[in-house]
RNA sequence: AAUCAGCAGGACAUUAGG
């Protein structure tokens, strides 16, 4: 039973559920019975896929058998439900949960917790917080990270900050995570001093930063054009022994990218490699897109090409960057076959890809091609928004077809779009 | 051996100050 569930998990990790499921039948064929750590297991690999409704067949199946879900498997499955949405199934859950006998602990209000506020409503969120404690669950760490987040996520710095203090005076010491929170709520607001400041106090508050808290203070920093103290940031966190990764690195090259500053962007790529980091797909697509947006789609698809053969695969922003460029650059003919490409890989095109093309074929006036295009996503069932509607719109006053555009610009409020 | 919180990438204007 260990084996297996170490094997299923395994399985899982890799979003492989669908063949732990298989690993599941066969154990039962030759007559081993899952505990139910292996049905846990499986149900979170099917969860964290998105893939509910297998996750409650397998609840199902392991109830059958005789197999009681725990306090985890349950925990499991709100956060499921949670992520789709279904706050009244969560509360159903939850009671199923005190009839069972399979008390709810503090994971599992966490969990719901943090699905209200996903779904903007703080009010239920501190509702729960009372009933928790009404059950002498008493909030932690993560109860109060979750809040604060949901509270900076709202732009209410204050709350938050009140927050913060209240989970002091419940004897709560904040940690880093609380702290980044509040970081990246400020820098958010645009508060980038705020942020530094925060950080800076942190030392004496006898909590040191880690790498997400650096990389978050980082990316706040070069956002803002402050590369020098971005970079001072940088030094700091190596002569910690903290070890920079994808987040640090990207930050800089992104700030780069957007600045046309190409040659910076490139020699903080090399640093990543010196570093012995191995450059993940959003860093590549990250200076594909500067470089397309420095007009250079040579060396554009030189990094794409590079991409390749280190066995890094784009993915859909990746195809979705290049075809912006080369529809920026008006060679159609490529990026159409990029787009081809990208289908052969099956991935699926989104309203980005489609959009960066009608804004091609529109600007050189094809506006056939892009009427088609236009067409062929709607039958795909790819929703147009305001910014393909633009270029169509464009393209369309651009070859004198005023008629239509007004028909067109008709449509964008009936879809409920708001006209820019 | 299984569950909860914080960090990075894609779109509209280009002769010109949107």
């Amino acid at each position: 039973g260990f084996t297996y569930a170490t094997l299923v998990g395994g399985l899982c990790n890799q979003r492989r559920s669908m063949e732990g499921r298989k690993l599941l039948d066969e154990m039962c064929e030759i007559g081993l019975l899952p505990n139910y750590v292996t049905y846990t297991t499986l149900i979170d690999g099917f969860v964290k896929e998105g893939d509910v409704e297998h996750a409650f067949e397998l609840r199902d199946e392991m109830v059958k058998r005789g197999i009681q879900p725990n306090v985890l498997t349950y925990n499991i499955l709100v956060r499921g439900v949670c992520r789709m949405g279904k706050m009244d199934k969560a509360r159903e859950l939850l009671n199923e949960m005190v009839l069972a006998s399979c008390k709810p602990d503090v994971v599992t209000y966490n969990t719901i917790i943090e699905g209200h506020i996903q779904a903007k409503n703080i009010d239920s969120a501190y509702e729960l917080i009372e009933e928790m404690r009404k059950r002498n669950i008493s909030p932690n760490m993560v109860t109060y990270s979750v809040i604060i987040n949901g509270l900076c996520r709202n732009g209410d710095l204050q709350r938050a900050s009140s927050v913060l203090e209240e989970m002091i005076t419940f004897g709560l010491k904040p940690n880093a995570v609380i702290y980044t929170t509040l970081i990246t709520g400020n820098l958010r607001e645009g508060k980038v001093d705020e942020a530094c400041e925060l950080f800076k106090s942190l030392t004496e508050k006898g909590i040191t930063p880690d790498v997400i808290c650096y990389n978050t203070l980082i990316t706040g920093l070069c956002k803002a054009g402050n590369m020098k103290e971005a970079r001072s940031y940088l030094f700091e966190m190596i002569s910690r022994r903290l070890p920079p990764n994808d987040f640090t690195y990207g930050a800089f090259i992104h700030a780069h990218s957007k600045a046309g500053q190409m040659l910076d962007a490139d020699q903080y790529f090399k640093e990543m490699l010196d570093r012995g980091l191995m450059p993940n797909e959003i860093i590549y697509t990250t200076l594909i897109d500067g470089h397309c947006k420095s007009g250079n789609t040579a060396e554009a698809f030189s990094v794409f090409h590079s991409m390749l053969g280190k066995g890094v695969l784009p993915d859909l922003k990746t195809y979705s960057v290049l075809i912006h460029g080369l529809s920026k650059a008006g060679k159609m003919q490529e990026a159409m076959s990029v787009f081809s490409e990208l289908q052969g890989k099956g991935l699926i095109p989104d309203v980005f890809c489609y959009s960066a093309l009608i804004f091609g074929f529109s600007k050189l006036g094809d506006i056939e091609k892009a009427a088609q295009l236009h067409k062929e996503m709607n039958s795909k069932g790819v929703d147009p928004n305001i910014f393909t509607y633009n270029a169509l719109i464009d393209g369309l006053c651009k070859s004198g077809d005023i008629e239509k555009a007004k028909d067109l610009f008709g449509d964008v409020s009936k879809k409920g779009l708001v006209p820019n």
